[in-house]
DNA sequence: CATTAATATTAAGTTATTGTTAATAAAAGG
DNA sequence: CCTTTTATTAACAATAACTTAATATTAATG
């Protein structure tokens, strides 16, 4: 799944500041904060965030000199720059915009309208980056694309069929696969082996993930239960 | 490189689809217009635009309701829906943004400003799509147009098929490419080498940048882990 | 509770896949 | 045109993954 959301909140105004950082941590995002166009270029290279919402009027640094610095640095290629700014006039939107921002709101901001946004933001960002193949389970995550599962934080490495096995079983937790299914779905149905082949295999993803999370339903098949 | 951005523009105003499309053709894009919802999803499914102005009022089927069938369609994945209207209570934005809208802009609007949205969007995009020129991990940069890697701040100089497969690895790190895959994107799908070239790649790298950063996933194909 | 069928457990055997090396071919650079 | 570098191949080694077979255990049934 995606991580939690980073956003870096820049204003010199603490209120400000403070009031959408509530906001935006009560939405679930993960916030910081700087005053300054200077620190929030700091701040940023570090906390490599997903979204910055920069205030244009600042001092040291004000929101267009930063917006255009940290155009420059690589590895914010995926960071939008959205500016809060209560400076309306055209010309402070143009060079916003010139300076590579990707977005301009005018203050005041309706924190609920701010959200909104933010939340498509996050989600155009996800559905750019969702060619993923993962199952994600209480303590389990199976992730196909990195041919890789976790379990409670810590990875577990699987050789290929085990994975197969597993990914099937987990893809409908609860659920008896029928030793047909399981054979027909991890392993093909012209490669034909023997009975034993896949209890084997159910004992290696017990001994690797623990006993208790397979299930055997005698007669019928095995069944992943968290 | 990237092909010229499509738009469609849609309003029952023929005034508003007027200046709307000139401004946008002038500046070089591809544009279309419809008057109204239905017509709006009709014309999107086959142009395909990269961009839709959306209009709230309008005959026959509004904005918000076309926003909603226009984030079903598959097609349009990748299509951003901006509504301009002159309708700001906030409902109607809070609404535009459930229905899957991209951005919410309140007319009247200006047309500089429009377009520097635009080319601000349109740029992100192309930053999404375009293959990257340069992946920045932890200790690496592999940066594509030097052709040139730099691990803890030390430049490496690899030979093309070795560069290209680090930097196709590298543009996922942690997610698995098959033989295919690297076949594929390395080679090229035309050009048939034998079984163990990519190994003897891979080896390559490792011997030039660290054995552990290369993992096997045997039956699958390789994944490059930091 | 004895019988039976199904599943569990091992360890050993088998196969498939990848790793390594060195020789050769092809390209690039001067 | 020669030299150097890079790419590919082939032969073989190494290894990991998979399967099997033999035996033990378990659960269901009458």
């Amino acid at each position: 799944m995606s991580k939690i959301p980073k956003i870096l909140v820049v204003d010199d105004d603490p209120d400000i500041v403070e009031i959408l950082s509530y906001n935006l941590s009560l939405a679930g995002y993960q916030v910081k904060s700087a005053s300054n166009g200077k620190e929030c270029v700091k701040k940023a290279k570090l906390f490599l965030p997903e979204i910055i919402l920069l205030d244009v009027m600042m001092p040291e640094m004000g929101g267009v000199e930063a917006c255009s610095l940290l155009k420059k640095i690589p590895s914010l290629v995926n960071t939008r720059v959205i500016f809060l700014s209560a400076r309306n006039e055209d010309y402070t939107q143009l060079s916003a915009f010139d300076a590579g921002a990707d977005d301009y709101i005018s203050k005041p901001v309706k924190p609920k309208i701010l959200l909104k946004k933010i939340a498509s933001i996050i989600k155009r960002i996800n559905v750019n980056n969702n060619d993923q193949q993962i199952i994600i389970l209480n303590d389990f995550v199976i992730d196909r694309n990195k041919f890789l599962i976790t379990k409670d934080n810590i990875e577990i490495n699987l050789p290929k069929k085990e994975f197969e096995l597993l990914f099937l079983l987990g893809s409908k937790p609860g659920s008896v696969f029928t030793r047909d299914d399981i054979m027909n779905k991890v392993w093909g149905s012209e490669i034909i082996v023997g009975d034993r082949t896949i209890d084997v295999h159910i004992r290696k993803l017990r001994e690797k993930i623990g006993d208790l999370y397979f299930k055997t339903v005698k007669g019928v098949g095995y069944k992943f239960v968290q």
